[in-house]
DNA sequence: AGCACGCCGACT
DNA sequence: GTCGGCGTGCTC
């Protein structure tokens, strides 16, 4: 009988591919298992099995596979179902969620490799100059990859090339597939065998006596070997015995020592600090975690609402700790900002080697290992600390799943496909588990509050801050007023300088957060008024100081500052805008005395620079800290008594619906980095609004007050999370052609859906990257099939794509777009 | 998504 | 007259 397997690839594409495969692998093979298959003319792709059956293909004929990767799944059945769950519901293919929930180091891909062929004789005179270039690489190195060959005759397209010497006899192609993965191995030492015993030691050492460095060396073992039953490493041994790699590796050679190497993880926790016990809860806590476990009996899913500084961690760290006993797996979620050392640290206080992380920052190596341990479901992946994508994890038996700072809307991927929501997908992943789900913030998105509202989740909440910290008191400055008074100092109003002078005199640090979005400084001509564009998208460069350059935000373009105007030829030139460079330049004026930084994309480039940044302020070798958005998340800083927002309106102005939640959100989180320990902290926010409903609310604490409103507003716009809503954007380079695409697909939308469509509308940014952008909004009662909705519009883009005009017109979906 | 095949302008 | 540009269609 013929067998086969259904496979999923990691490319767009909605249908499964079915190859042959022979009886023994049949039998081998399992669902969530890897296979590499050729695939189109030449390729070869990994694919993950999705089924084994004996069900012929009926309109073509199978391929074979090309190799099966590994012995046992290393993707579960829970996960399938999952990642089709996330597929259908965010209105994307099986494929694009297997891309981005393995890691890249699972999907093989081949690579085309060009060889001399041997068997031919050559006539050099008959090949062209790019032709002998090549020919003449080959003599030097036995094997060229594409790109090399791309390179050597500066070319993008190489193919002709190839095929003309392919044709010739001159070359052979060849396939290969890369196993990206290796394991580190780590080289010890040993003695060898025939110096093991005492007398042999002897005349081993008498015969080192004319190599004293020897000797040292082995000498050196012994002592190690004597204080410790560990296995030696190669590297200590060279630096206990003072010596060098070629020393030891002499006493290789001679078989006096023997070197074998070890797996490691890349991965390890050092293990050196003591695990701690878990600190005693105050009562208020006690009570949230009673109210949690309450809810949890009654199989909900729960909301911890706890001011900034409350001690929610340590409700999360006793759940942990029950989860554990039970023998379950946990999985923490964070935003990638919050993810920082100051938290896992603690949390490894607690757990220490318990805790696997995993997040962006990681390698592929160091992904597929924690991966590994997950699917072992080994000890030292019992807990598992990421951001999104470590919900992807192949776990077995999840306990627990926490979504720590529920509301921040980086837990959305935004490009590309699958446009999951981390929280939603992870509530969808622990309902399949059956395993307790909570969720935490200071400040509940609307969705969450209003599932609590509706009886839906469970709720407990802490409302004092850990050891009775006061709230901080926050301040409403009007800059509109002072403005018009002329009492600015650049971005600073008298009420802000004043309060940094007393904080630096009391030697207490300063957090000025300034909003950079929508505020970035961009270059204007004062005599007409031109400001410079980017030429692909429809955006004004902005400045960067840093390199004297202007740069595009969308597409990297970028161009040295200009001396003159680009329109007339002035050289008067201006920076206007107010980022948080200018803010740090006018705070070292205005403040030559105290020591300053900046912590905001710019700043945080490399792998380290943000710890860095974080730990001098930390150990206090700075005063003031100018920063973005990145500062609002899970960073405790102590001595923290004063933060400044210097423009509040521009959050507030946000053209969007959720403008409103967000700028309470951030300035609370702003808020709460002050005071963190005895003294109550002082927060003076910087507005020309000061009357603003939002501000208040924030200033008074009035979470309960703003939802409402938020919830009204929301209803009367139908907005989610009353509604469920569905942007479309469609993306073309052709103006005209993206316009009536646009104008079609929503038409056929208004024809099924009614009023609930809006658009087409040009976004905010219309062109980037030479591509025109649009966008449809449709709306969904949530009352109505939201599955089948979906598959509505799957049909009209179906009857869309058969028009051959709008075929190249990129359809995007973003279900619940934020 | 890649990648091959197929039809039109700028070079020897 | 070719080379190489990118538009169109297919992938088990």
């Amino acid at each position: 009988m013929a067998h086969f397997i259904n496979l999923v690839l990691p490319i767009p594409l909605e249908r499964h591919f079915t190859y042959s495969v022979s009886a023994p692998e049949a039998k081998l093979l399992q669902p969530g298992m890897r296979v590499s298959v050729p695939f189109g003319k030449s390729k070869i792709y990994t694919g993950i099995v999705l089924s084994v059956h004996t069900t012929a293909p009926e309109v073509y004929e199978a391929k074979e596979i090309h190799q099966i990767l590994d012995d046992t799944p290393i993707v579960t059945q829970i996960q399938l179902k999952h990642w089709q769950w996330i597929a259908d519901y965010y209105m994307c293919t099986l494929g694009e969620v297997v891309r981005s929930a393995l890691p890249g180091a699972f999907l093989l891909e081949s690579e085309t490799l060009v060889l001399r062929n041997r068997d031919a004789e050559i006539d050099e005179q008959d090949l062209k100059d790019d032709e002998f270039l090549v020919f003449e690489a080959l003599q030097h190195q036995s094997v060229l990859k594409v790109h090399e060959v791309a390179a050597i005759v500066d070319r993008k397209n190489v193919l002709p090339i190839l095929n003309r010497l392919l044709a010739k006899n001159v070359i052979k192609l060849k396939e290969e597939v890369f196993e990206q993965y290796k394991p580190k191995l780590v080289k010890y030492v040993r003695l060898g065998i025939a110096h093991s015993s005492d007398e042999a030691l002897e005349t081993l050492l008498e015969s080192l006596t004319r190599a004293p460095k020897q000797s040292q060396v082995v000498l050196a073992l012994f002592q190690l070997q004597a204080t410790s039953k560990k296995p030696i490493s190669t590297s200590e041994l060279e630096q206990a015995g003072n010596s060098s790699k070629a020393v030891i590796k002499a006493l290789v050679d001679k078989g006096i020592l023997e070197e074998y190497s070890i797996r490691v993880d890349r991965v390890d926790f050092d293990g050196t600090r003591d695990v701690s016990a878990v600190k005693e809860l105050n009562s208020y806590q006690e009570q949230a975690l009673n109210d949690i476990k309450t809810a949890f009996d009654a199989d909900k899913v729960t909301l911890l609402k706890g001011v900034t500084s409350s001690g929610k961690t340590e409700v999360y760290v006793k759940l942990i700790e029950e989860c554990l006993a039970l023998k379950k797996q946990v999985l923490y979620l964070l935003p990638e900002i919050a993810l920082t050392t100051q938290l896992i640290s603690r949390l490894q206080e607690y757990f220490g080697e318990k805790i696997a992380i995993y997040h962006s920052k990681y390698n592929v190596q160091e992904r597929v290992e924690v991966w590994n341990n997950v699917l072992l479901a080994k000890n030292k992946a019992q807990i598992v600390i990421g951001a999104r994508s470590a919900m992807f994890l192949p776990f077995s038996d999840l306990g627990l799943l926490l979504v720590d700072e529920e509301h921040e809307s980086s837990f959305k991927q935004f490009d590309p496909a699958p446009r999951y929501h981390a929280r939603d997908a992870a509530i969808v992943l622990g309902s399949m588990h059956t395993s307790k789900i909570l969720l935490g913030s200071a400040t509940p998105s609307i969705e969450s509050y209003h599932n609590v509202k509706m009886g839906k989740y469970g709720y407990a909440e802490i409302t004092r801050r850990y050891g009775n910290v006061l709230m901080p008191d926050m301040e409403l400055v009007d800059i509109k007023e002072a403005q018009r008074k002329k009492r600015m100092k650049g971005h600073f109003s008298e009420r802000l300088l004043e309060e940094m002078t007393e904080a630096l005199e009391a030697g207490e640090q300063i957090i000025l957060f300034q909003n950079r979005r929508g505020y970035a400084p961009v270059l204007e001509c004062l005599t007409c008024g031109h400001t410079p564009q980017c030429p692909n998208c429809d955006v004004s460069l902005t400045y960067h100081q840093f390199r004297k350059q202007l740069r595009c935000h969308y597409c990297g373009h970028h161009s040295a500052l200009p001396e003159s105007c680009l329109a007339c030829g002035s050289p008067d030139l201006d920076t206007k805008g107010f980022g948080t460079q200018q803010i740090e330049q006018e705070v070292i004026k205005l403040f030559p005395e105290a020591k300053v930084d900046r912590m905001d994309l710019d700043t945080t480039r490399g792998k380290h620079a943000y710890e860095k940044i974080i730990t001098r302020f930390e150990q206090q070798q700075l005063d003031i800290l100018v920063g973005t958005q990145m500062l609002t998340k899970g960073l405790d800083f102590r001595n923290v008594s004063l933060v400044g927002v210097m423009n509040a309106d521009a959050l507030l102005n946000f053209p969007d619906y959720r403008a409103h939640e967000r700028s309470f959100q951030l300035l609370t989180q702003v808020a709460g980095r002050a005071g963190r320990t005895k003294k109550r902290g002082k927060v003076i926010i910087q507005t020309y609004n000061p009357y603003h409903q939002i501000l208040k609310q924030v200033t008074t604490g009035e979470y309960d007050n703003m939802f409402e409103e938020q919830i009204y507003e929301r209803e009367q716009f139908k907005y989610p999370p009353v509604n469920r809503i569905i942007k479309i954007t469609f993306k073309h380079k052709n103006y005209n052609v993206l316009n009536e695409a646009a104008d079609w697909f929503s038409s056929a939308l208004k024809t099924n859906f009614g009023g609930n469509v809006l658009g087409p509308e040009y976004p905010p940014v219309a062109r980037i990257r030479n591509q025109y952008l649009k966008h449809v909004l449709v709306k969904m009662d949530k009352k109505e099939s939201a599955a089948r909705k979906k598959q509505h519009i799957k049909r009209i883009e179906k009857s869309f794509n058969a028009i051959s005009m709008y075929r190249s017109v990129r359809v995007v979906y973003n279900v619940d777009h934020i």
